[in-house]
DNA sequence: CTTTTTGCAAAGCTTTTGCACCACA
DNA sequence: TGTGGTGCAAAAGCTTTGCAAAAAG
């Protein structure tokens, strides 16, 4: 591929000013590698941890709000505990069940449809990126209903 | 009127197996004369601590817990600072603008309208209660396109 | 060389918890 | 009078900040 996403994330934190240090491409690194869609500062600083380049804790908080803010990741906050963050290149919105914990994705034309309406409706343009939803999934709301 | 917000909320209590207890009454104002919507734990205390109920910020928490589990409150998380409460006999989703910071309510047929939808194309059962989408407002969203 | 970034340590903020004392029912 | 509630103080969990040393451009 001509410049993946990693040289990519590079090129945007130069262009926006900033410099290219072994701290940030650690971060940047185990942003790309995550396996999971959802990570928080904790799982990157653990994920980071044994590596040859472990990072404090201020530095990895402060790496995230710099990809945030050039636009690679997109931060929200699922419940009152850590924030949650995913790759801008994968947007989708979710869905917490409170009842077994789960979090789905809210498929994407769904989001669209619904963020439509509240604009129509509304006159408020929806955040797609931060969209977090509490309720019960299917199971569970199967579950309530027949128990 | 037959039986205030107030004495219903007592009922409440007692139904619940709980204590009217004088820290609970001073909460259970507190939070009935709240003017606004929204308050949060330390808007609770702050409003109790200069009457003659002063209260614990622990025994605020705890109440405002039972508050919001016998059904008298709806808590949800605006952002990543403190929760928000709201009375429950009011109910409504938020949409918080990122610019301006404005919190307004989602109209209710807006809100049926899209939670319907999300259970009928995810089959995910929105709670109601703890809505809230982040955005831009009219207004912001209207500088924005302008600037 | 100048300016940004890092690491460390400490503090901030909201919320929770342990425990002895107090009080409602 | 017995169970449930309260206050106090301390701790927990996430995140931010001040500052001197280190490093990028």
């Amino acid at each position: 591929m001509i410049g993946g996403r990693r040289s990519a994330a590079i090129e945007a934190i130069r262009a926006a000013g900033g410099r290219v240090t072994a701290p940030r491409q650690a971060v940047l690194d185990a942003v790309l590698d995550a396996d999971e869609h959802h990570f928080t500062a904790s799982d990157i600083v653990a994920a980071i941890h044994h590596t040859k380049q472990p990072t404090d804790r201020a530095t990895v908080y402060r790496t995230l709000e710099l990809l945030t803010e050039i636009g690679l990741l997109d931060q929200l906050q699922l419940d009152s505990g850590a924030a949650v963050y995913h790759r801008a290149d994968h947007p989708h919105g979710h869905l917490l069940c409170n009842e077994c914990g789960s979090v789905e994705e809210l498929p994407s034309e769904v989001l669209e449809d619904v963020v439509g309406r509240i604009a129509s409706h509304a006159g408020f343009v929806v955040d797609t990126a931060r969209v977090a939803l509490s309720g019960a999934c299917r199971a569970c709301a199967a579950k309530a209903a027949v128990g």
